[in-house]
DNA sequence: AAACCGGGGCA
DNA sequence: TGCCCAGGTTT
């Protein structure tokens, strides 16, 4: 072995132990890295998907509490785990829990063993499938989400844009170089930990980070100018009014088709779309049955995902028979109180906290 | 590869 | 308001 490869080496060996060593001090404490169970991290993985940590945690706990193991999830009524869900958003990703766990008691009861069968069950992806194999079998598969693309792109100063082939393929190899042979679960949430604690998006706090010695965007003094962006998509922008009908102390929502493309099964309030106008009275009947009468304007909430941004005007509206809206889809009155269990939008949750204030 | 998913939190 | 987050799936 020539020196310098033999130096490369011992210098990602340290930069492995560096990396554990910090993780062992600094990890937080979290409800999900109480064991190395498949079910629970399976459950978190998914949670963590596009959501921050401390976001899913309380929902976590209470997703536990209510579903304790791949069984009691199986048998559950999907609208149960909806329910739980409600508020996380990106419902898709609770339905396919659901689902996959349904596939994986059928099929006996045992997790996957190899990250490919992990990769099988629905939700899961490449990022998921390494994060869960590396944590709970001990794979030395490296688990990439947007923390570990951007400490991987800095220590590397790299050029590309990691979400071209090029680029991603760097940082795929440099942070598997990265992985400890026997603790390759810990050396990816490290990385992952980092990212979020100290490899931040802007003001990284490079003085505390154990890697430091080894980042060439450190090295360079401009840190931030990492990973080089891609393109970004426009946001579209769209009106919307949603009305809140209220009787007895209950809210009137409609259910979402059950083969919606978005948000099925969900209970939403009635919206119309377009520019707020006379007329929309009309609008709100020919969509849910009944005859409404629009009240007074409560106020907005802008409602953003992804790239598209809804500003919405929040409409008070009364309907001159109850019973008049079963022409249209399925009708139902909650009380607040009761909301908590029921799978509904996240708007319905934004809009009705809104008039609480 | 790119678009889409119709979320949420924070500066 | 823009940006980011422990992404997955479809086209």
């Amino acid at each position: 072995m020539s020196e310098m490869a033999e130096n490369a080496g011992e210098n990602l060996a340290e930069q492995r132990r560096d990396l554990l060593a910090w993780f062992d001090e600094q990890q937080r404490d979290l409800p999900w890295r109480r064991s190395r169970e498949p079910y629970p991290v399976w459950v978190s993985e998914v949670m963590l998907q596009q959501t921050r940590v401390e976001t899913a945690r309380p929902y976590f706990e209470s997703f536990i509490e209510s579903f304790p193991s791949v069984e009691a999830l199986a048998s559950a009524d999907v609208e149960a785990v909806l329910g739980k869900w409600s508020g996380l958003g990106y419902y898709q990703r609770a339905r396919r829990l659901h689902a996959a766990a349904r596939l994986i008691v059928a099929a006996g009861g045992s997790f996957p063993t190899t990250v490919e069968e992990w990769l099988e069950l629905p939700g899961v992806g490449r990022y998921t499938a390494a994060a869960i194999a590396s944590i709970v079998l001990a794979v030395r598969e490296p688990a990439i989400d947007g923390n570990v693309m951007r400490v991987v792109a800095r220590l590397l100063a790299l050029k590309e844009s990691p979400k071209k082939s090029a680029g991603w393929r760097a940082i795929e190899a440099k942070a598997r170089e990265l992985l400890d042979f026997d603790r390759p679960g810990d050396s990816n949430q490290a990385i992952m930990e980092i990212g979020a604690a100290i490899c931040r998006p802007r003001r990284p706090r490079c003085s505390i980070c154990p890697l430091e010695k080894d980042c060439l965007a450190a090295a360079a003094g401009e840190p931030e100018r990492y990973p080089a962006a891609g393109r970004k998509a426009p946001v579209l922008r769209q009106r919307r009014r949603v009305a809140v009908v209220e009787s007895g102390g209950s809210v009137l929502l409609f259910r979402r088709p059950g083969d919606s493309a978005r948000m099925a099964g969900l209970w939403e309030l009635p919206w119309i779309d377009g520019e707020p106008k006379e007329g929309s009275e009309e609008a709100f009947g020919q969509r849910y049955g009944g005859r409404w009468k629009v009240g007074p304007q409560r106020g907005r909430v802008r409602h953003g995902v992804t790239n598209r941004s809804f500003q919405i005007e929040v409409v008070e509206a009364k309907l001159s028979s109850d019973n008049e809206v079963a022409e249209g889809p399925e009708a139902g009155w909650f009380r607040r109180s009761d909301l908590a269990g029921v799978p509904t939008t996240g708007l319905v949750g934004k809009v009705l906290r809104l008039l609480d204030t």
